[in-house]
DNA sequence: ATTGGTATTGGAAACCACTTCCAATAAGAG
DNA sequence: CTCTTATTGGAAGTGGTTTCCAATACCAAT
């Protein structure tokens, strides 16, 4: 999370800035993983023991809203978060998942080929659909080296 | 569902074609919408009353792990399914999916423009990480006109 | 600084989508 | 027709996520 621009952005909106908010923001801009809830819990600990699960879910699905983060649905049953793009310090990117075993790739490439068509898609459907977009998101499924061994 | 390949196909994977299965299949076919496993459960009572809701999950996965449908997930706490492109009736499309309220648009708009990118990527992602690419999924995310109304 | 209104928090309990277990059933190969 | 074994269904379990509510702590106004 670079900048601090984040904490005009909750006051804005009627926020409040407070420890667990900081804490979690921090925890995120901090890795590069796709963390569950329960794994940004963990390591907010250090930060803001007092921060419970609970505070946790309801954040980053503040956040979430916010535009502030991503939530990824890889099909393994639980949530995953990062920095969303004009926020984390990660490049551009998307998601490969296996369909057996869930694992997952971050992909760079031809990402640059892909900005034309997600330009004009987003302006086709936001005047189309009267949708206000924050994001996009391309993903892969198929089934990985290992899985496609075991039949 | 069109034509009756599925049964070859099921047989061919050395699994067996039951009245369950069938139902599911007919359920999936005969709709546009994004049913959850509950919403096929139900549906499916008609044509097999006896077809568990376990086994509607069980089939689904299964379904979904041989490309037969495809598994959706838009952040509202269920997986949803629809037949996958090459085996429904629907038109190739991708989806709209608002942050708050997590209403679904279906859109095809641009659907051609995406064709070289899309062939393009999986086949460098295929060929870079060893992955059997079955399918992928375009979502973007925003906030519908309703809910922008209500900050 | 102090105060007051209210957003936020944390813990426990509830919720619910989904999975596991296992004995009974039935598909389909021989 | 028979035998093997994949599949099923019901009940119980799992675990991610939400709800409830009293206590806390932002922060705007004083």
């Amino acid at each position: 999370m670079q900048g601090q621009g984040w904490r005009r952005r909750f006051h804005g909106c009627g926020h409040r800035v407070t420890g667990p908010r900081e804490a979690i923001l921090t925890v995120l801009g901090s890795t590069d993983e796709h963390l569950s809830a329960r794994d940004v819990f963990l390591r907010v600990q250090d930060a803001c023991p007092s921060c419970g699960l609970n505070t946790v879910y309801r954040t980053l699905e503040l956040m979430a809203q916010m535009g502030l983060v991503s939530k990824l649905e890889f099909g393994d049953g639980q949530s995953r978060y990062e920095l969303s793009r004009e926020h984390g310090s990660k490049p551009h990117h998307h998601h490969l998942v296996c369909l057996r075993c869930k694992s997952i790739v971050d992909y760079t490439d031809f990402i640059k080929d892909e900005l034309d068509l997600i330009r004009k898609t987003e302006k086709g459907l936001s005047s189309k659909f009267g949708f206000k977009i924050a994001d996009h998101e391309i993903l892969f499924k198929g089934l990985c080296p290992q899985c496609q061994k075991q039949g």
